[in-house]
DNA sequence: CCTGTAATTAACTACTAGGTTAATTAACCG
DNA sequence: CGGTTAATTAACCTAGTAGTTAATTACAGG
């Protein structure tokens, strides 16, 4: 499982990263800044190693000022896994037509004038 | 971390399982239908453990006819993943920018009349 | 040069993930 | 009933993850 994608979503699948994440959305940050919001609930250490994850997984790209450790977000790789996950749209915005049918249908029924609620297609 | 999000993520985060997610979208599948590719590669049981992740990610439905086991997509979960990474659409096409710019400028050199190659914007 | 701050490394623990084989449950069918 | 097929459960192994504390590296600045 050393495949990019897969090491992408891994180190998505853990709520630390996604909120070290938003925080790069907002700009540059080192190290402790990135911390800062955690270190009630989790060491130093911890917080270096979760960056480590990210930064193996491309989603952040470390370099280096000092003693300091700047941060920026590189979203190259959740492009790729937005992509993947384009494929699977069709799925759940059907599922949001069937929904859409339905409430026609119940309109329909509360209303008995016509019938055949007609299905919105995206 | 049982949160949905991350659970969502982290069933992703697989390549075995990323290609049943495939194979469903093309339509239902019992449990040997979809270990069938696999069955070189991994055991049966190996395949009911992935396909439990699907499901506790509430990726699949499992449903029971006879001694079959029909599975099928239930995409839900994969739209707020998708709308999780909608909020850094704009960092990848930012960079897609980047490059959409410095493709201009190497034109502007070739042909050096104007300057100012105006950056598209999504 | 010494001290404080930033960050990492080391060494360890507990738990989970992904896989195995062997045994078990459940249903159909002749 | 007895055999076959579908699938799961049990018990186990290995490797990796998420965290800890303590020690270490690296740099800036008086």
């Amino acid at each position: 499982m050393p495949d990019q994608l897969s090491q992408t979503f891994a180190a998505l699948a853990d709520p630390t990263r996604r909120a070290m994440l938003a925080r790069l959305s907002q700009g540059e940050a080192n190290v402790s800044d990135l911390a800062k919001p955690f270190l009630g609930r989790m060491s130093l250490p911890a917080v270096t190693k979760h960056l480590k994850v990210l930064e193996k997984a491309k989603l952040v790209i470390k370099t280096r000022d000092a003693q300091y450790r700047p941060c920026k977000l590189n979203a190259e790789a959740l492009k790729d896994a937005a992509d993947w996950m384009e494929h699977y749209r069709q799925f759940w915005e059907e599922s949001f037509d069937r929904l859409d049918a339905y409430l026609k249908t119940v309109m329909a029924e509360k209303k008995p004038k016509k019938g055949t609620a007609d299905v919105r297609r995206r």
